[in-house]
DNA sequence: TTGTATGCGTTATCAC
DNA sequence: GTGATAACGCATACAA
């Protein structure tokens, strides 16, 4: 295509030195004399010459790439962290490959293949349905110590995870909206078989008991983290005879589409029914009512996540095997919660 | 790291046969005898051998990956085309390396070094704002004909372009609410050096004079598609004392805030202002009142971006320079409009 | 149909 | 501090 693309022996013919030493200029700066480090530059600069990474990657035996898997990209949950992700990879001259985990596409070998044929040198995933057929590619590939989850994680792998400290998320939501006099307290879950909505249930199951509520078994909805479970969670809740006061939802996308279907069915929050989500998408502050939440930084969990696989492809040395930073969260108290029997509205943080 | 990673020459060894044998069992199986093919196959399953990407890619002169510049990848609106484009991609054998163009990285040095060092073959870009210098690396990489635009494109720039018909949105926006009686109409634009916000407040200009309509010049108000601009817009729409009876919004953010606004300053959406936005995000349809909106086929768009430029990447002939594709948009009524001096509506609780 | 031999562009190992 | 030179692992032109 490109034949006047210039190489290293261009290069090195123009500064009048070796390719060894132009590639040095390159990796090992500080190691040549000035004069000929600047001479290589000049060079380098006159002919236009880029490394070829092709050559460069099969030589070192390196990438220079990671791998990043999104469960459903199209969900806007994650992007804001694939986002600061990319940002820390580019900043540390690594780039960022990107795979939808839940593609129709047979992913499982595609994903294995990215891991073995070294187009990639580590992953950060930010599925925790970690299939144990990938566990063994990691493992055979020698990759397990380049594996990073953000978010979401498995417990049958022990692996460094950046995730939020979902637990107190949950417990923070419960306290709210007790400390605001709620008593009967339902929970859309999500999916059964993911792990951040087993933790949240969980937690909010456990600290229900604690304040010694008693949870009605129907005001447990299954859902799924969607719009449309939020929907169908309203739907469900505006028939039963004996309604929770508040709801906590395990997304802020079920949240914000349960108030929605609630208003339709003349079922008013906060007045009627107190809502809290999780996550703090940004359009949880530009709603009506604005939405009570859990908020995640989205954006620190994907630098740390970054940062601790730079760290480990950047060390000879093995690292602790299966770090766990817990991100803080934040309730983030606005409308769509309010104190039970309080009159009228907004900004009434009891 | 891994030593043991079985290479093309112990297939060759395990199956009898020459290295070159193993090769063209993977790239043209079609010119092996039947016999010599399946033990070639065999030997790779028995070594576990997978090709190594970066010794093919050196050798072919090709990286068998694509790279996608998506302007704030936190925007919902992105993720679900890069999550089509990446089927596509995936589904074809080539890798998705994803950029946020928008990111505070020296992105100029970045993105060409991606182009000019072999990292990938060809660029799919979601960024109509792309710099002369970028183009002046394209041109001489030779990497033109291998650049796609997707949703926004650069009119300085004469390359094949993916985009909804945003002048027919515009319109159908405009008609809409002519339709319902409207005849004060307002809109809030995205950022002015935006193609797509240029596009379409130049197209609701122009159906408004067609109708006959006459636009008080503060009716236009300056956004950036953000939610911030849209509630800001919503008090200067408050403020007004000659206020439009409706708005076309350039984005559904805008809208969505925009209406969330309203309601807290007064202004009952669709009674006293009816609202339109433009792109269908999926929370569109979830929010109350729901959002009447110009649906923009975002997989669509992500698909045949995608398919355009593995079309041209595997093809020889170049192909006709600036394709431009217009992907049809539709009009959603839903409840966020309605007909002017109608009498209530919907969930409308006073 | 299959094997032999060369080169893709770079970095690493030696010497000097 | 710098220069030869041998890999890195694969695909392909050419022979057979």
């Amino acid at each position: 295509m490109q034949k006047l693309q210039p190489k290293i022996k261009d290069v090195a013919h123009v500064a009048g030195v070796s390719t060894a030493t132009v590639s040095r200029a390159l990796t090992q700066p500080e190691r040549l004399s000035e004069s000929t480090r600047e001479k290589v530059y000049e060079a380098i600069r006159a002919t236009g010459y880029r490394v070829n990474k092709a050559a460069r990657n099969l030589r070192t035996r390196r990438a220079g790439a990671v791998l990043v898997l999104v469960p459903n990209l199209g969900n806007p949950f994650f992007s804001v962290i694939l986002s600061s992700i990319n940002e820390v990879l580019a900043a540390n001259g690594y780039s960022v490959l990107v795979f939808d985990s839940q593609q129709p596409s047979a992913r499982g070998q595609v994903v294995s293949d990215y891991l073995l044929n070294g187009s990639v040198d580590g992953l950060i995933t930010l599925d925790g349905n970690m299939s144990s057929a990938m566990g063994e590619t990691l493992k055979s590939a020698n990759m397990l110590r380049n594996v990073v989850f953000c978010c979401e994680w498995s417990d049958e792998m022990s692996l460094p995870s950046i995730r939020s400290d979902n637990a107190l998320g949950a417990r923070l939501a419960v306290d709210h909206l007790f400390s605001l006099g709620h008593r009967r307290i339902g929970h859309v879950t999500g999916p059964s078989d993911n792990i951040l909505a087993q933790v949240r249930k969980a937690a909010f199951e456990t600290r229900c008991a604690e304040l010694g509520l008693s949870i009605a078994p129907d005001w447990i909805i299954p859902g799924d983290f969607s719009l449309a479970s939020g929907a169908l969670a309203a739907e469900q809740i505006a028939a039963m005879p004996e309604r929770p006061t508040a709801v906590f939802c395990a997304s802020d996308e079920i949240a914000l589409s349960l108030i929605s279907r609630c208003k339709h069915l003349g079922v008013s929050v906060p007045r009627d029914l107190s809502v809290i989500g999780f996550d703090d998408l940004e359009i949880a502050g530009f709603v009506e009512p604005s939405l009570t939440t859990i908020r995640q930084d989205r954006t620190r969990l994907g630098r740390l996540a970054a940062e601790e696989l730079i760290t480990r492809l950047n060390s000879v040395q093995p690292q602790e095997a299966s770090r766990i930073v817990l991100a803080p969260v934040d309730l983030i108290a606005r409308e769509s919660t309010m104190a039970i029997g309080a009159e009228s509205f907004p900004p009434n943080m009891a």
